[in-house]
DNA sequence: ATGTGTACCACCACCACACATGGAACATGT
DNA sequence: ACATGTTCCATGTGTGGTGGTGGTACACAT
């Protein structure tokens, strides 16, 4: 457990010990501070760097934690700049894409199984399908 | 590599090197022997039992097959009577639900990568809608 | 030089699944 | 008694994805 003040306030809480993921708990935290006011829209972040050495944790995993919250405009990255919450942050935290997600999978499983096809043979063209790139 | 003679007639090869499921294996070469006309409607075909000892696979491989092949109608189980070819099993031989599955796939996996989703979110939702039953 | 985000390499532990095996029991009907 | 398909128990092996770690290198700008 890592507590992290930010701006002279404790904000970041990570668990170790917790089955969640920590790129998972570092993205909740963040989005819990926004929404908490305790990081203001434009607000600077730590750097990759410095969150993981101050959280101990991999420069990977903060880093995929950012690359996230950078794709739902959560948080802002500028390059040599640093990085900074989205002007739009507090109107994109409950942007959720996976409620949309899991409706779009279920409808196009239900169809299948409809058609006949046996759960393991879905997960088999799943497969197969997710591995095919778009490049 | 096995062969059997059925009917007189060798058309059963299953090898047991190929990368290719056993059981897969078996589905082709009974469609193969129908298509070829080396089993016609109605014909019956070996136990299961029978059929796993000949072709030395395990009756649970060969109940798989036959399972498959009895939801695609190329062949007919009527219990203790036994296991007949399908009487419409030249028309459903290349009702091939597998082509049409990776299309479903593809086309709803496309979707949801184009509204920036990482296939790890993809597959985790994949996993969850399959789990949800439908009864 | 220093700091920023980013991209690539490799490795490990964990877990879920597919495939196949073995054995046992059941209801069916002859 | 006998044979049919069916269904439950369990085990093992291999594959492949996830989460996380570590290191190195690059382009960028101060």
């Amino acid at each position: 457990m890592v507590n992290l003040g930010l701006n002279g306030i404790d904000m970041i809480t990570i668990d170790l010990d917790s089955p969640e993921p920590l790129f998972n708990q570092l993205i909740n935290q963040i989005k819990l501070a926004i929404q908490k006011g305790l990081l203001k829209p434009s607000d600077p972040l730590p750097s990759i760097r410095k969150l993981s050495s101050e959280l101990d944790l991999n420069a990977k995993t903060v880093t995929k934690a950012f690359r996230l919250l950078e794709r739902d405009k959560v948080i802002e990255t500028k390059g040599y700049r640093g990085t900074f919450v989205h002007p739009d942050a507090l109107q994109n935290l409950s942007s959720d894409i996976h409620e949309w997600l899991d409706d779009q999978l279920q409808e196009t499983i239900n169809k299948l199984r409809d058609a006949g096809a046996t759960d393991s043979e879905i997960r088999i063209a799943f497969k197969k399908a997710l591995s095919t790139q778009t490049n």
